[in-house]
DNA sequence: CTGTTAGCGCGTTCAC
DNA sequence: GTGAACGCGCTAACAG
């Protein structure tokens, strides 16, 4: 292993000189610098990182976790957060939790012992638990997309509650009432506004909740398909059905085809969060879009702030609004708004307004 | 800053004992085992992974550098490599290239500064330049997905040259003649192939290849799409459209779309790599697709078997075959086999045998 | 402008 | 079974 003193005999030179024309600090003659430099090309000389940061006290890099890197709205989220990272000199580490707290958890302590220098969290679950580490460590911290609770940090996330009024107010506008829920995990922050959302939306057009048509579960695809799945078995009337998220959007979309359905012409679907690539290939599904790229962007600029700016004020919230992209899914463009009463007990209720209008907002 | 001598006051011991039971080597009695896990507990106690690895000369943990982590075939690679990365007690860190050398060669960089213990890389190019110090470091290397000029190292990829002939079989078979080539950088390896498996195809089919028919740039969804527009203004006859990777495939389409022909009615539409997500909500795109997360896993099992089993025998390669994917854009489930000639002098030659039995290979 | 010195936090001999 | 001492490779302070 080629290290310093390696390369300052080679220069003629002492340690100090090399280090000052490594890190570029302080003063060195053009001529030991040109010797310096030679040295390092001749013997592929790169400093060590570790040995660096143990005597600087400095990484050199933040960490992002996430639950789900298979789910593009993290893969984009992350993207935001690199490209601000790298443009202030520092690497962006992500660590893949996948829904787990204890990966969570296990990913915190790795990343205390390599000391980066700030966090960003999407978290597991909504227990700090995991996250205490943090807090003892006094590392600065971010939280994106899901709040934790009585974990008092800045917050970068997406504006549920009013984003889920909305969506399932388009249902409801569209003329449904029987408009299920398929919700994730139910110690997330996301899934407990959005189902808060629903409720309210249903409560201000006067429908009566059914509790029946509310399930939770995970974040997974699969989970959300088995609940439709079996919704659909039990024959819970139906003809709308809101996905907390796009896998859950996708998992009900899953089981419907199983059964025999056609979205949107036996049942409205809906959901939060883009599926990108997806939507380019079929303009398919209606949803609440979020700002990934944004919340990645935002939520690294306030742990700069923090880490390179030694901003110590209180936590900071950023609410950014949802924006409700209207595809084929819900419906919206068919020619009856209504669907068709294939499950059973339909009210056969007219449609009432229909507003074809609000495709963006 | 905790460390591990506050730990040996705390609990009455030395510095080494605490080490010993941190990393669980050598004898330690049980008594003095409880109290150094006492003291570490009430202090919060994390070693410090750079100074352990300064010391250890060892990091921990390896390095994926994808091209494009937005792209979901990378992202299930990488998925594959962390899962068995994790499993083997080390930490995968993932860079993203942005399919640019240069940012290549800068995480190249910073990949030996950390000192990484092996590194699996999906290339920008086809230059081994941006990889150089690897070699002269003699850094563990796998290649994954794209192959390198004279690197010679393991690799992992699929067969992107069968894969191409299979694919513009298909597509011969249908009744296509006349079938452009949309392809990705020119100095990547996984386009060299694909090209010349493209051509194979035409030769074997006695069909006369038209360069017009063949254009490349680079592996970005935009620069797909201004080609595709591009010949499609130029009045290229072309009946059948190969992308050369899932991008090149959405660029055609978005192209297609803005030009008023239906995928595939008007043009059929195939290419390499599958998009998961996409395919789950509506089974659209015909593929040739890629097992991701295996590439992903096994190149990481021939990476460790280097790293960690000092496997020093000369390079590995291996091949996996891709599979054939029959959806709706190539036209297999058209009632006409043929397209309609939307197209400036499409030859109305007899649509010849098809073959709709070979849907999966 | 440059070299000498000390130490970042840990693991590892080698005595005891 | 345990502790003292050294050094991994680098940077920061201080002389010169």
């Amino acid at each position: 292993m080629v290290t310093i003193d390696d390369v300052s005999r080679k220069a003629g030179v002492s340690p100090a000189t090399v280090s000052r024309v490594i890190s570029n600090r302080g003063y060195v003659s053009a001529k030991a610098r040109i010797k310096v430099f030679n040295a390092i090309e001749e013997l592929g000389f790169v400093p060590n990182a570790m040995a660096r940061g143990l005597k600087t006290q400095r990484s050199g890099s933040v960490a992002l976790l996430v639950p789900e890197i298979i789910n593009s709205f993290y893969t984009t989220l992350a993207r935001g957060a690199e490209d601000v990272a790298n443009a202030n000199g520092l690497h962006l580490i992500i660590g893949n939790t996948d829904e787990k707290p204890e990966k969570e958890k296990v990913y915190v302590e790795l990343m205390v012992a390599s000391r980066v220098e700030g966090v960003i969290v999407a978290s597991a679950g909504r227990s700090a638990k995991p996250l205490r580490l943090l807090v003892e460590r006094e590392v600065p911290t971010v939280l994106v997309d899901r709040v934790v609770d009585g974990f008092n940090a800045d917050i970068v996330r997406g504006d549920s509650y009013n984003g889920a009024i909305v969506l399932t107010n388009h249902l409801i506008e569209l003329g449904h009432t029987e408009i299920a829920l398929i919700n994730g995990h139910p110690e997330t922050s996301a899934a407990v506004d959005r189902e808060a959302g629903y409720r309210e939306a249903l409560r201000r057009a006067g429908i009566k909740v059914d509790e029946r048509r509310l399930s939770s579960g995970t974040w997974f695809i699969e989970d959300a398909e088995a609940r439709v799945d079996r919704l659909l078995r039990q024959k819970v009337p139906v003809t709308a059905i809101f996905g907390a998220n796009n896998f859950m959007a996708i998992g009900a979309l899953r089981a419907l085809r199983r059964n025999g359905l056609r979205v949107p012409e036996d049942v409205a679907l809906v959901s939060f969060d883009d599926v990108e690539v997806a939507a380019e290939i079929d303009p398919f599904l209606t949803v609440m879009a979020q700002p990934a790229y944004s919340i990645g962007t935002l939520g690294m600029g306030l742990l700069l702030e923090r880490i390179t700016r030694k901003y110590l004020g209180p936590p900071r919230e950023v609410v950014l609004t949802p924006r409700l992209t209207v595809r084929r899914s819900c419906g919206a463009f068919l020619k009856t708004q209504l669907p068709e009463e294939k499950v059973a007990s339909a009210k056969a209720q007219s449609a009432g307004e229909s507003n074809p209008r609000k495709s963006e907002q």
